[in-house]
DNA sequence: TTTGTTAGTAGACCTTCCTTACAAATCACA
DNA sequence: TGTGATTTGTAAGGAAGGTCTACTAACAAA
């Protein structure tokens, strides 16, 4: 008497949208392998089945078409001694494509690399920006760009592109200030000119699309990068988180340091401007100008009591946030030699001091394994994501 | 040259897992086509058409059926004079089934409702705890149940829990010490016994996904509910927000009260011993038995600066939440006489304060709009969101 | 009365997946 | 060394669901 049973899950992105296909479906189910294939390597066609719940026979079908493209290879039997007929290895073609990235993180230079499927740098360019904004800036990427794809040995299977600012879902820039862009439509507009797919995002967003997909990542986490300013991205449940206004992840500009700090000795001194017109925003004692001029000519031990004192306070503001979200995994990318020590000891502390256990025992803050090239593989698995449905 | 395009959208779940059959396509189309009508009110298969992006012939395929299942009733003919031939018009009929909705928040009763499809309820009960913890709180909830499920007027789409505690997707009360459960399967439990599909989550899950239903909120919003305790559930783009730990939304025992309040004068005084064992935490200055006993005997004045300065307290907790995630839409639910004055103003005022106007400008800081209900109302919207896809 | 537009339905067709059945290749054991 | 068990991969047939095209019904405007 009861109507149509669904499966229990209000994590799963309901309030349905979006008619689905058969295609999609099928498109679906291609990603599932391809995502098994990369992640776990080589498999024979009825280790997929079992993985991905589908039929032997489907999966043949999809594994055959792969072939076709050029995305998969045949390896061949495999040796281990079981019984029954040896199962036959596929894998991913990690060098059938290639992906161009670009982080535009950075406020003098533009780096860019060529990327190999599995994320593995092929080629690595860099350019100046030369103070260049709007329309020229767009420009010189785009010649940047067109650069790295000629460097390509391979067919491309798109172009990703982590900027900073405020950038939806479409790869619209909605605001960059540093860049002068406004309402630029930036991936349709490189897409169009270059002929392949190009995926844009946040640079935070990028960061925490890379470290989910390359750095062991669990379901959820937040990457906090640590630079000229201070940002975040946050993934749950397999799913960047967007914001209403395309902003989340905006922790550069929470206030840190307040009026209850405007006292003598107090550990960080009083709240200083930042450049967003307030004062005291966590960028001010977090980002990394601000780090090194606070411990500059300080002895060992005082540098490191002032970088404690300033996880300390990033401790403080993000707790709300690691209890509200009951994340298990903060990531912090940056120079290790500066984060990596007192600052993120202080951090996990206080973080510990003020959350409940269940939430904090199991919590783990560290570096970022990519190093360096967070934000390129990050750029990379937006192509990876878009094209393919691998993350 | 470029492989199959996937569209672009990186906050919609992926990673894919699941596999999709046709009977899932169907079953999704049909929770669209409910959907439209339960938000959008009576329509033709026209309108369902273009509003789903599916054909007329298919809209009319799922229609039909639905008019079968008694879900969805024909109205008649529209009688606006268009051109063309005039629609005839389609609703969901609210009174085919009832939905059975319980809300353990309260420590003392258990509040239950008889409710239709709408949400309106339709018989309410409630019985006391007595006390009773594990097996013999399980049997008290089952028997309150089956005493709503037999004041039913109509068959029972399914039963809708919200309970303290910490709660997984599958309706598992992993800890809830009020009742003495840990790792109880309640809802597995409850379904056999009752032989309709039951739901369970958290309360402030449940209020959260009210909220979100009936309350007229966007895609993203944080409902914060103050009682004897303080939580929080949070939805996302649409999806609840779990967690590493299914325990997302816990604000209550973040420290909102510190060592820098440990001065003379403190508006707040120093913090206070919590029930956690920790001190400081928000629930010690936030629950309603704290508020009470801070405004006690206190002239109208005075009482609104303490409040005030609790409401202080919470913005400066919520700023980087509200940061983080981009939120547009932050609720309260809990005494209105005590929440919805000075201590709503000041954090708002707070949040503004301590987060960039991008972020705080556009930020809604309001009550809940469903009142007493909330949770119960919550508590449905499992029902209908499990069953029919609805929310 | 004719023309144009919209709503809803019927039938053919397409895609995709499943089920069933089968050949091939290997191991285990008599 | 043969025989059965087991596993892999593929082929053929069928079911489900959705689209597309074409049709009828019903109304407004000219």
């Amino acid at each position: 008497m009861t109507a149509t049973t669904h499966r229990q899950g209000w994590g799963k992105a309901l309030r349905p949208t979006e008619k689905v296909l058969p295609e999609h479906a099928r498109a679906h189910h291609r990603s599932m392998v391809l995502q098994h294939l990369f992640h776990a390597g080589p498999r024979s066609r009825a280790d997929l089945a079992r993985a991905t719940g589908l039929t032997r026979v489907t999966v043949s079908d999809l594994v055959g078409a792969l072939v076709t493209e050029g995305l998969v290879t045949e390896l061949g039997a495999r040796q281990e001694g079981k019984v029954g007929k040896p199962a036959s290895l596929v894998a991913l073609d990690t060098s059938a494509f290639q992906i161009v990235a670009v982080d535009l993180a950075d406020d003098e230079r533009m780096h860019g690399a060529v990327l190999d499927l599995a994320g593995a740098v092929v080629e690595r360019r860099s350019a100046t920006h030369d103070g260049r904004t709007g329309q020229a800036a767009v420009d010189a990427l785009l010649a940047f760009c067109q650069e790295l794809a000629a460097a390509a040995t391979r067919p491309l299977l798109g172009v990703g592109v982590g900027s900073p600012g405020v950038i939806d879902a479409h790869g619209t820039v909605v605001e960059a200030p540093n860049r002068g862009w406004f309402d630029v439509p930036l991936a349709a507009t490189l897409s169009d000119a270059l002929g392949v797919p190009v995926h844009v995002a946040n640079d935070a967003n990028t960061a925490v699309l890379g470290e989910f997909t390359f750095g062991g990542a669990s379901g959820s986490l937040l990457v906090l990068t640590v630079g000229e300013g201070v940002g975040a991205g946050i993934v749950l449940d397999g799913a960047l988180v967007q914001g209403a206004r395309h902003a989340a992840g905006e922790l550069g500009h929470v206030t840190a340091v307040d009026e209850r700090d405007d006292v003598e000795h107090a550990p960080l001194g009083p709240a200083q401007p930042c450049a967003c017109g307030r004062r005291g925003c966590l960028e001010t004692v977090l980002a990394v100008p601000a780090l090194r001029r606070r411990i500059a000519g300080l002895d060992p031990a005082a540098a490191d009591a002032a970088l404690a004192s300033v996880g300390h306070r990033l401790g403080i503001v993000l707790a709300p946030v690691i209890s509200a979200l009951n994340l298990s995994e903060v990531v912090f990318s940056g120079p290790a030699e500066l984060l990596d020590g007192p600052l993120r000891d202080a951090a996990l502390a206080a973080v510990r001091e003020r959350t409940m256990p269940v939430i904090s025992s199991d919590l783990e803050l560290r570096m970022t394994s990519l190093g360096e090239d967070g934000a390129l593989s990050g750029a990379a698995v937006l192509v990876l994501s878009g094209q393919l449905g691998v993350t």
